[in-house]
DNA sequence: TACAATTAATTTGCATACAAATTAATTGAA
DNA sequence: TTCAATTAATTTGTATGCAAATTAATTGTA
């Protein structure tokens, strides 16, 4: 039977299997990129630096939507793997120069078996992929434009 | 131009997407849920036992997939508030019984109003947030099915 | 009935995640 | 030109998130 709080039951909710959905796709991620020695959080943004060898942490901030907070430490972390140099910018000192090192672009062959795995783990057919792809991305843009 | 490390572009990935979704959602949940000094996995913990007013660790672990290390201090803090009560059972001193309290279930009609300000956050249109559901749950489905 | 195996919850350790406060550098307007 | 406002990154504090180790209780079997 209907109830005032039908709302606010877990069947009910869309971000509740969004937010499992993450939780669980990254949790098979972990013994691929363990082999890589990388977290999920370090994997999307050696993906980010595999396409764009330099940037800073404002940049990455703003295409990664990962917070500054997060990234500082995470940052640190990556270099320390050897898989990318910090530095301060000479022009402007606030500014942190981000580049990704040999290391770091090598690892880019071996990485290629991560998401052939995670394809065969998800399972899912190419229209309902696609489609989930489409949605998501236009709530993702639904939401951001709202932040003004 | 195609390479053939075209797998690893963020474009490419179905996972980021998701990722970013759950927690640009989620973080636009933090403002209506302080008022209810709730965080976001206690607002979930909360929803359930709004539906199922007994439970256990490790019923609530396998029906929110939410792992019983992080339950245990996210419960405790629940009692802290004065919504649920946490008491060992008799019959089995392994198990821990968490009942919600009046309060707990009090606090649910000021719930209300979250859903309400989500549905108005995310604004997909009737069918695609349908679609999405149906998606979601289905590679929940298959990511889970695998596990065995 | 001992006691090894199993089970439920907790603890530990490490890595996000993010708001808010802080620090240091740069900009811009009086 | 000076100094208040702005900006970029870091730090701080709180809350997950999860694998692995631990603790305590129960079960199953020789």
């Amino acid at each position: 039977m209907e109830s005032k709080y039908d709302s606010l039951k877990l069947e009910n909710q869309l971000c509740f299997p969004i937010y499992l959905c993450s939780k669980e796709i990254i949790r098979r991620y972990t013994p691929f990129l363990d082999k890589l020695d990388l977290t999920y959080t370090q994997y999307i943004v050696m993906m980010y630096f595999w396409e764009k060898q330099k940037s800073n942490v404002k940049e990455i901030s703003k295409s990664l939507l990962i917070d500054s907070g997060t990234l500082t430490p995470l940052l640190k972390k990556l270099e320390k793997k050897g898989y990318i140099k910090r530095v301060r910018s000479t022009i402007d000192e606030r500014n942190l120069e981000v580049t990704i090192t040999e290391k770091g672009m090598n690892l880019r062959e071996d990485a290629l078996i991560v998401p052939k795995k995670m394809k065969e783990c998800i399972k899912l057919d190419e229209e309902d992929a696609k489609t989930l792809y489409k949605i998501m991305y236009q709530l993702l843009y639904n939401i951001e434009k709202e932040e003004k």
